[in-house]
Formats: C-alpha cells, structure tokens, sequence
RNA sequence: CGGGGAGUAGCUCAGUUUGGCCAGAGCGCUGCGUUCGGGACGCAGAGGUCGCAAGUUCAAAUCUUGUCUCCCCGACCA
C-alpha cells in the first residue's frame, strides 16, 4: 500500500477527550474517530488491525474445533424473557420495537439465540459435543462508556458457546477454549494473566478471567506472590482476620444520642473512634426475604459474594421503606442488636466477628450503640458467619499476603451448566434414551479489546510499538527524499520485492519533509522500517530498524528486502505458541 | 442515574466575570516562493447560524430560561 494513496489522517495534537494512552494513540495514529459516545468508526490502519486479531482468533477457534456461525443482532426480547436476563441485564440491554410492535434486542451477547438454535437442531448425544461460535459486534447500553474502545456501547466480541452431555465433557470443552484463549492473547503479543472469576449474571459454576495487567486497567485482579492464587476482585477469598484480644474489662452496651449523624465517617467524627471499630448493618433484600449483612465499617460488601451466600438469587439493598420496616429507624442507624427476629437471615463477615468492641447503629433513629461486645451482646449462634466482602491491602488468603493489579479484562470463559438449556428446552437423548438438557460453557473476547490492550503495554512518548502479528502494516518504508528520482526508485524496487515476497508492506511515497515521515512512522508503530534515504542511497545503502529500538543499521540496497524480511520472521518467531 | 466540568474554525483553545470598537490565536487546509534526514519558513487565501431553541435589550458568543451533546468521579461487563 502506498501512503499517499491510503486514508491515514494522523493528528498532531492530543485529542481533549482521551484519558489513557490507548485511546489517545489510537485517534492520533488514525485507527479510530469517535462517532458518539462509546461508538466508534474504525479507519483503515485500524480496521486492518482488527482484521489480523480476527484472523488469528478465528484460526485458534477452528483449530480448537469450534465451528463458525452468525446469529443476527437484532433478536427477540421474548428469548430474553424466557431466561429472565431481560430483567438480570436490565437497562444494560438496548431494546427497541418494531412497525408491527414486536420487542427486540440489540445482542450483547447470544447465549439465548445459540441454545436456542440447538433447542431445535439437537436431538441425540451422537450430536454432542459441539461448539458455536461467531465474531460479531455486540451491544451494551453502559451507564459510562469510557476509555475510547476498552468500554464502549458497540464492539466487536467473539462468542463461543460448547453444548456437552455431560459434566466431563464441559471440562473438556472448557479446557479446550482457555487453551485457545492463551494461544489467542499470546500470538496477539499480549503479557495476561488468568484469575479465577465469578460468572456474574451469566450463571454457572466455573469462570476463568483473562487479564492484561496495565494501570489503566478497570478491573483489579488480586494474586499471591509465590502465585498459589489469583483471582478477580469480585471473586477473591480472603482468610478470616486474627480475633482481637478483648481488654478485661468492657463497660456495659451503651446508647449514644446521634441527631442525624448517619454515616460512617460522620459517626466516627462524633463519637472519635474509626471506621475499623464500627459494624455497619446493611438490610438487602431479595424477592421475598430479608437479609441483614453485617461488615466492619471500613470494609465493603461483595455483592457477588452476597449473592453467592443466599443461593445465586438476585438481591440488593433495600428499599427505605423496607429499612425502616425492618430496623424501626431511618436508614443509617441499623444495627445488629435485637434484629434477628426482624430479617430472615443475618449475614456477619469474618471480619466483624473478629473484632472485641463493636459500636453499631441502635435501630433506633439518630441513636448508636457503643460497648457491643459478641456473645454478651448479640447472640452469634443467630449470625451466619462467612466471607462477603472485598478483599482490601493487608489482607491474606490461605496466610499469603494478597496483591492487587489493575488489569484489562479482554476475554472469560464460563462453564455455564443447564441454567439457558432448561429454559430454552436445548436437550438431548442420551445412550440410554433418557432426556437430559446440555451442559453449556460460553467463552467471550473482546477484539477491540486486544487492540487497546496491546496498545496500551507498548508504546512511548512518540507513538504505538506494535506486536507484528496485529500491526496494520509488517514494514514501513519511509522515503525521505521522494522528489529524488534515484532514492524513490530504490524505494520503489524494495518495496515491490517485499510485496511479491508475501510480506505486509507500506510505502510512504508522500512528497514530504523527512522529519514529518518520521514522526508519523513512530506514531503508527509499524515494527519494522526501511529508511530509504539520499545520503545512504549515494553508498549503495538503506537504513533498517526495529520500531522497538532506536539504533538503526545499514545494509546494502540488494540486501534490504532479506534484512527486512528476516526481522519479520524474528518477530514473528518471537509471538509462535 | 447521582455528583462535577465543558460545548466558539477540521484539531487544541482564548474571548463570557464587566453586553457594543470581538469573530480571534496556534496547528491543519489551498496557492506561490524559499527549504528538504526528526512535525521548516515567508507571503497570500479558504474556513465559524459561537451546540440548539425561546426570551431580555437599541444591541447577545457574553445576561435569563429550557433543551441536546460530550468529558470526568461512583454502581455493570468482553
């Protein structure tokens, strides 16, 4: 391809807008423009990008023995229904209604759609195991897009989904998908790391998270450091905390008058003590129980955990008049004394039962509790005691000290179980012709996702270092005296040789200055370049370097093409699993 | 959705407090000339319903009200 014929608008100046690296480098480099918030058009550059990250994920896929489908995007809100993820993805889910009023959604994902294709394609275990997948935008009406691609409302996901007879198969499925997937990232050139996760709304009892570990990262993941265990935040364990000793004498539980002081920060301010000695009681509740957590005030609640605790239903906080029913207070002064018999279950971190002295809410509006000692004061055979909240610094997990990293998540695999395949009747005669639903997994990877990713580990101040298995271009030849007959030709011949020589190659054939050449050659971070210029050219040499480095060598004219190609391989060599 | 900020030329922004002499700068773009291996320089030019709508006023980018969009901080996920 020739730059002066290519749509390569790069900008000089740092779009306002862009907070990460990635972002910025991506409109700079003229991958991408933003449309609206959290949709974007991709140019040429990286369109191709894309194209290569697609390629190499479609390739493991098949390789995995996945087979390639498309679902359509639009899709019929009743299949949501059915499976009740049209309540559990909630505003998340772009609707829309139809001429006729029909109810559709944008697809955020397939889960539905494909286990309904096996619902009426499946009959028999002859036909299992079988894997689906497609690589197809997907839609997310998030409450803040952010961060250019990495949280957008469009993007492209590859999504597979395995349908097995039996338990042993899924870990086969599953194990051969999180094989894929680290073939995927490492031919992409990424450095991830795989932490355990939870499955979150999609249900199901197994999740691995893949992670590129960078600052800009939104999601945390937690890791010991002789890395017996990583997980996600969501998903980590943390061991129990030392019980503290009790002083001898603790006076006798006490109400304190807190006129409207509800807080957290705002009670400890009044009364002097710290967040680490309070017990907060938050009331959740689900479809028909409440449920009293009780967490030491400088903590917070996992809700993943919580809803792991009450048996995977939804839940959350209560309402205020829920509270009040409950607690017979304004929200902010519940407590743990004299509850059990107002909520269904009373949920108490380990944290909180650790702790000597407890101040808490009084149930009683605008007053607290101080001196709340367990087992004098509050019965702790009513409590049951469990891990629920965050992980936070300090912390271990079986005794090692847990570690936090932020991280971009650009792929998940879940074993799913029969939690779609009930509901959308996907079920199979097995040997003994019984009926029996599937047992699914589904594996996602965010494709733009890899790009960011990737560009957000390797650049420097001058623009993206690409991996060359995803750089739009393998090498760039930069002409820097384009009005020199003799020194465009010998451009000209290098850059048809590698083109005939099956390698990924642009020319920048632009009548500009050499210095505008070079600025725009590090910005679009094509990892390897020939400089063709006067100078060299005059002694029968051109100049090749590695995006990566800065020193450059010379080689003779005849020798460019096989100098270059030779870097290609080395680098490819390097990104082979 | 809650809290904060911003919309003026393709981009980055000044001007708004104190209404008029205020449609501006730099970059980019077009033409000519000089330059030509790390984002050159000179001259000449093109380009804007000041987000949109209503209002106040002799007069609005500037004041008032409404509205839309975008960004940042919190709760979801690839």
């Amino acid at each position: 391809m020739r730059y002066s014929r290519m749509f390569i608008p790069t900008v000089k100046e740092v779009p306002a807008d862009a907070e990460v690296a990635s972002h910025r480098l991506m409109i700079r480099a003229a991958l991408c423009r933003k449309v609206a918030s959290g949709t974007y058009t991709y140019l040429p550059l990286g369109w191709r990008s894309l194209l290569k990250i697609i390629a190499i994920v479609r390739e493991e896929m098949d390789k995995a023995g996945a087979q390639e489908i498309l679902v359509p995007v639009m899709q019929p809100a009743e299949f949501w229904d059915k499976t009740g993820r049209s309540t559990d993805y909630g505003p998340t889910l772009f609707r829309f209604t139809d001429r006729h009023g029909r109810k559709s959604v944008l697809e955020p994902t397939a889960e539905e759609v494909v286990t309904y294709l096996a619902a009426g394609e499946i009959s028999s275990y002859k036909q299992l195991p079988i894997n689906l997948y497609q690589i197809s935008p997907k839609f997310r009406d998030e409450f803040r897009p952010r961060f250019g691609v990495i949280r957008s409302r469009e993007f492209i996901m590859k999504d597979a989904y395995s349908f097995d007879a039996d338990p042993e198969g899924l870990d086969k499925s599953y194990k051969a998908m999180y094989d894929a997937y680290c073939r995927i990232f490492k031919r992409c050139g990424l450095e991830y790391v795989i932490v355990e996760a939870e499955s979150g709304e999609m249900g199901g009892s197994g999740s691995h998270q893949f992670t590129v570990p960078c600052e800009s990262g939104e999601d945390t993941i937690i890791y010991t450091e002789d890395g017996s265990y990583a997980a996600n935040l969501e998903r980590a364990a943390v061991d129990p905390l030392p019980k503290e000793k009790s002083s001898a004498e603790i006076p006798a539980i006490q109400e304190v008058h807190t006129p409207n002081i509800g807080s957290i920060e705002a009670v400890c301010k009044f009364l002097k003590t710290k967040p680490e000695q309070m017990v907060k009681t938050l009331i959740y509740s689900t479809k028909d129980k409440a449920v009293a957590v009780l967490i030491r005030g400088d903590h917070d609640v996992n809700e993943e955990k919580l809803r792991l605790a009450v048996g995977g239903k939804r839940i959350e906080l209560a309402d205020e008049a829920t509270i009040e029913k409950v607690t017979g207070a304004k929200v902010g002064f519940a407590g743990p004394v004299g509850i059990a018999n107002k909520v269904d279950t009373i949920l108490m971190d380990h944290a909180v039962a650790a702790m000597a002295v407890w101040v808490t809410g009084a149930n009683k509006t605008d007053y607290h509790t101080k001196n709340v000692v367990p087992g004098r004061d509050f019965d702790m055979n009513n409590a049951q005691l469990i891990d629920i909240r965050y992980a936070v610094d300090g912390d271990t997990y079986d005794g090692e000290k847990l570690l936090f990293k932020k991280g971009i998540e650009i792929g998940q695999v879940f074993k799913l179980g029969t939690k779609y395949s009930e509901k959308l009747g996907a079920k199979f005669l097995d040997e003994n012709g019984v009926e029996k639903p599937c047992i699914m997994g589904c594996y996602g990877i965010g494709i733009n996702r890899i790009l960011a990713s990737a560009i957000e580990i390797s650049n420097d101040n001058n623009g993206i270092i690409w991996p060359i298995s995803i750089a739009p271009f393998e090498v760039l030849i930069t002409c820097v005296n384009q009005d020199d007959e003799k020194v465009a030709q010998v451009a000209e011949n290098i850059y048809q040789d590698l083109m005939r020589k099956g390698i990924d190659v642009l020319l920048d054939d632009r009548s500009l200055r050499g210095g505008v050449k070079f600025k725009d050659a590090d910005l679009i971070g094509i990892p390897v370049r020939v400089t063709v210029g006067r100078k060299s050219v005059a002694e029968g040499n051109v100049e090749i370097k590695l995006r990566s480095e800065t020193k450059s060598t010379k080689v003779s004219i005849e020798k460019a093409t096989d100098k270059a190609i030779e870097l290609v391989d080395s680098l490819k060599e390097e990104l082979k699993t």
